[in-house]
DNA sequence: GATTTATACTTGATTGGTCAATTATTGTTG
DNA sequence: CAACAATAATTGACCAATCAAGTATAAATC
């Protein structure tokens, strides 16, 4: 059988090295009671200047379905880290609103991901960091 | 509030491309009947000299907990793409070892995977390529 | 050599997501 | 403007993996 190509190592281990830090930043974030999955939703809502979106673009950015939207969203909206809020456009969307309750855990979120992301690449060089951060947004 | 480092940005967007990757490969391999986990079990097997290991080894290569192997291979079992062995030094073990059905759907399917990972990551220089790989290894 | 401790699984209950179908609304077109 | 197609979101049924607990065996200690 023919040897694997780099290709399908990096596929592999990007997978691999996803699955782990996942797991690091889920034990980490739940220290603030949140999954590495509500972080995210988090923070696209964050870098919106309106802190505002429908929940089909924040399916777009996290990757994920409408319904896996709404689900990850229903425990969100109970303790008040995100609200609905109707379209007065149109009536079908219902927006998704941080909070400030969201915004305040997403900042203290924050800081405890910027410690394990920093530790978990401390050994990338700069030039290294950049190059694959460009890769891996046009993947 | 900071703005996000770039080890920050590396580790979302590194879990976003794993999961639009995850997706696609999901669904080329489906054509053969398995998941990315299930090949990613068989590319483990194959890799191994002797093709078998046990179950903890094999967790521990997947990034997952021994129940989810159990699970993972139990439909596995049944389509005879691996089998059951003892081992005669610790009866607790129980070796997957992979049959002759499962090394040729492997192999079939590595043909796919080739595709995609060619496809996928085909404008990407080999030198970036190499540097990444490196990096993420010792995630 | 008996007892404790550690290891290799397996299983029930739960979680986080998918897909297919449904509802409500909007846009399009004859 | 009536009918039909497209879009946004939710829901039920399912799937893949986790965790915690349980079982069986092996290793270490007294």
């Amino acid at each position: 059988m023919k040897k694997m190509s780099d290709a399908m190592s990096l596929l592999i281990n990007l997978n691999l090295a996803a699955i782990k830090i996942n797991k690091k930043l889920d034990r980490s974030l739940g220290l603030h009671g949140i999954s590495f999955s509500e972080y995210m939703a988090l923070h696209f809502l964050y870098s919106e200047s309106t802190q505002v979106m429908s929940r089909i673009a924040l399916a777009e950015c996290l990757g994920m379905t409408a319904s896996g939207v709404t689900r990850l969203l229903n425990p969100m909206e109970k303790i008040h880290l995100v609200e609905k809020q109707k379209n007065p456009r149109d009536a079908r969307v219902s927006l998704v609103k941080l909070t400030l309750t969201g915004a305040t855990l997403y900042e203290d979120a924050s800081t405890s991901f910027r410690h394990i992301s920093d530790s978990t690449v401390s050994d990338v060089r700069q030039y290294q960091m950049e190059s694959i951060l460009e890769v891996l947004k046009k993947l």
